[in-house]
DNA sequence: ACGAGGATGCTCT
DNA sequence: GAGCATCCTCGTG
């Protein structure tokens, strides 16, 4: 299986988002065991969405986007990582999408450990179950040893890369508001495996009071 | 089971 | 100084 191409995250968000629901993510390390999971839960951002980053550097009337901070390596070339530092504490994972100017990213929130699952644990915490290895973006990433360091890198091929995969027959692919935003709650863009029990616990934002 | 609160750093006003 | 694309621990029932 090849990695997902550049190609790949030359389209738009929302179809990105999908396709990656069921695709292998595998974090490949020279002196180790590889870590390898299947992603069970995505969101969408783009540069029309209040909650995205880089929400202010465009201005669709007069087509200008100004290029100052972070968020404008949203609008920087597909398959490119963008790696976000939340709260101050965890990291967070996303593929840059869309032909380079336009803005928008996935971020990965949930993946089933399938390889390495033990490593994992150590980096995770030892009495961590199965479960609460990688079933949130900011433990996924803690997990499989992903940080600042893969911000504007490739991820087409080693050592970070997607394989393409899909749902098994009796899976459903499902949508909801995203989770822990206060902007843009009504656009049902997080997808994830109906039930699959690596699916972050979290609540949506549009179901909080 | 579930809710409240703290940690912690970067970005923008 | 406020506001976060979060997670963990420690209270209560």
């Amino acid at each position: 299986m090849d990695p997902c191409s550049t190609d790949f995250f030359t389209r738009d968000t929302l179809k990105v988002a999908q396709d990656l629901v069921g695709a292998r993510l595998v974090r490949a390390r020279s002196d180790a065991e590889s870590f390898v999971g299947r992603v069970v839960e995505t969101e969408v951002y783009t540069q029309d969405d209040p909650a995205f980053h880089g929400w202010n550097l465009y201005d669709a009337e007069t087509g200008t986007l100004r290029k100052e901070g972070r968020g404008a390596d949203l609008f920087s070339a597909p398959g490119l990582g963008y790696v976000y530092l939340c709260y101050g504490v965890h990291w967070l994972l996303n593929v840059v999408t869309e032909p380079e100017g336009t803005g928008g990213a996935v971020l990965i929130r949930a993946v089933e450990p399938l390889e390495g699952i033990e490593a994992m644990r150590a980096r995770r915490g030892p009495d961590r179950r199965d479960v609460e290895l990688t079933n949130g973006p900011g433990k996924l990433t803690e997990a499989f040893d992903v940080d600042d360091a893969f911000h504007q890198t490739e991820l087409t091929g080693p050592p970070l890369y997607f394989e393409a995969g899909g749902l098994l027959d009796d899976e459903t692919l499902t949508t909801s508001s995203r989770i822990g935003i206060s902007k843009g709650i009504e656009r049902p863009w997080r997808f994830f495996i109906e039930d699959h029990p690596f699916v972050s616990p979290a609540t949506p934002s549009a179901q909080n009071s």
